[in-house]
DNA sequence: AGTAAAATAT
DNA sequence: GATATTTTAC
C-alpha cells in the first residue's frame, strides 16, 4: 500500500506497565505514522480514556497490569466505548490467548512486536465498525483496503488522493456505530450518531423540543441551536428539523379541529396554530424533564477535522455534495432510539 | 427565517 | 419503493 494512502494519525494508546517496553512501542508507533499516547499506569490511561474517547481511535495494551483486572478493563472498553482493543503479552499460550480474545480483544500480539505488525493494527479500528454491516459490500468491499477514514477529510497538503481519478467508487466505511450516551439514557456525544445523515434520536428530538419550548415564540433554528447546545449540530439540521416538525404539528392541529375543535379559525395564518401546540401540548414539561444540556456534541463527518488527525484518504461519495454516506447504527438501536416518531411529545 | 421542492440517503 | 434528512432556490 502507497505511503500516501496510508491512514496516519490514527490514535493510538499504548499502555505497558514496563516502562522501557512503553518507549520501545511508543517508537514503532510512531514510525508508522501513528498518533501516540502512551500510559504506564492503567488507571491512569483509563481516564484518559475516558475523558478522551472520542479522541482514541485504537488501544494497544499489555496484559501485564498491576492489578489483575486487565480482562475488565478490556470489556468495558471494548463494550462501553466499542475502541478496538489489541493485547499484548510476551506469553502467547492458546489459553491466554483465547482468553483475551473471547473477551473482545481485537488481537494478540507476541512480544516483541515487530513493526510490520504495528503497520496492521489500524485494520482493527476498520474491522469492528464493518460487522454486521453490508450495506454497500458489493461495491466498497473491494476497496476495503483503501478504505477512508470517516471522520476527517484529508487535508490537500497531506493527502495525495484527492476526488480524483484513483478512487472512483469512494471506499465507504462504517466508524462509530453506537451512540455515546451518559449512565441513563441522555445522549452526550452524538458523534456516533452521525451518519452522512443526522439521526434525530427520540433523546435528541426532546432536547430540541425542550429547547422550542424553553424559547417560547423566539424559537428559531438560530436560538434552537444554541439553546441546545449540541456540538457541532448545523443551524441548518435544526432549520429543517424545524420545518419538518411544524409541518407536523400543523397535521396534529388539523386532526384537532376536525375531531374536537373545529374552531372557526378560517385564516390559514399558522402561528395561531403553531402557538397553541407549542402552549398546549409542548410546555415546560419536556425542559423540566429533558433538559437542553444533554447532547453536547454533534459532528458531521463533513466537517469533523476536531481532533485533528490528518490524511486519511478523506474520501468523498462522487456524486454526493456532501460527502460521507453511510454511518449506520447498530440494529439494536434502531428500534429504541433511533426511531422518533412525532408524536411522542404528547406521551 | 421560512417554505417548498428537488436531491440524496437509508 | 417509501421515508427521512439535506440542500437549494425563492
Amino acid at each position: 500500500m502507497d505511503r500516501e494512502l496510508w491512514p496516519s494519525g490514527l490514535r493510538v494508546l499504548v499502555i505497558d506497565n514496563n516502562s522501557s517496553y512503553l518507549s520501545v512501542m511508543e517508537e514503532l508507533l510512531i514510525k508508522c505514522s501513528y498518533k501516540v499516547t502512551s500510559y504506564k499506569d492503567v488507571r491512569e490511561a483509563m481516564s484518559f480514556i475516558y475523558g478522551n474517547i472520542q479522541i482514541v481511535d485504537l488501544i494497544i495494551s499489555d496484559v501485564c497490569f498491576p492489578t489483575e483486572d486487565s480482562l475488565l478493563i478490556l470489556q468495558e472498553v471494548t463494550t462501553k466505548f466499542d475502541i478496538p482493543t489489541v493485547i499484548m503479552s510476551s506469553n502467547g499460550d492458546a489459553s491466554i490467548v483465547m482468553k483475551y480474545i473471547t473477551s473482545g480483544a481485537s488481537d494478540f500480539l507476541i512480544k516483541p512486536v515487530r513493526i510490520e505488525v504495528l503497520k496492521n493494527i489500524w485494520q482493527h479500528v476498520f474491522r469492528k465498525q464493518l460487522i454486521g454491516e453490508n450495506r454497500s459490500c458489493s461495491n466498497s468491499a473491494q476497496h476495503l483496503d483503501q478504505v477512508s477514514y470517516p471522520p476527517t477529510i484529508a487535508p490537500a497538503s497531506t493527502c495525495a488522493t484527492r476526488t480524483t481519478g484513483i478512487i472512483t467508487e469512494a471506499a465507504t466505511a462504517t466508524l462509530e456505530s453506537a451512540t455515546r450516551e451518559t449512565t441513563n439514557g441522555t445522549v452526550t456525544d452524538i458523534q456516533d450518531l452521525r451518519k452522512s445523515r443526522l439521526s434525530w434520536t427520540t433523546q435528541l428530538h426532546r432536547q430540541f423540543i425542550a429547547a422550542v419550548n424553553s424559547l417560547g415564540e423566539k424559537a428559531v433554528p438560530k436560538k434552537i441551536l444554541e439553546t441546545m447546545k449540541v456540538k457541532h449540530l448545523t443551524r441548518e439540521q435544526v432549520a429543517s428539523h424545524l420545518q419538518k416538525y411544524r409541518l407536523h404539528l400543523r397535521k396534529l392541529n388539523q386532526t384537532l379541529h376536525k375531531d374536537d375543535t373545529p374552531s372557526p379559525s378560517s385564516h390559514p395564518n399558522e402561528s395561531n396554530i403553531l402557538r397553541t401546540e407549542f402552549n398546549s401540548s409542548l410546555n415546560s414539561t419536556y425542559f423540566d424533564q429533558d433538559g437542553c444540556l444533554e447532547i453536547t456534541e454533534y459532528s458531521l463527518p463533513k466537517d469533523d477535522i476536531s481532533s485533528g488527525s490528518d490524511c486519511m484518504l478523506g474520501e468523498r461519495n462522487n456524486y454526493s455534495p456532501q460527502g460521507f454516506q453511510d454511518f449506520r447504527w447498530d440494529s439494536e438501536k434502531q428500534g429504541s432510539e433511533t426511531t422518533y416518531l412525532w408524536n411522542f411529545e404528547a406521551e
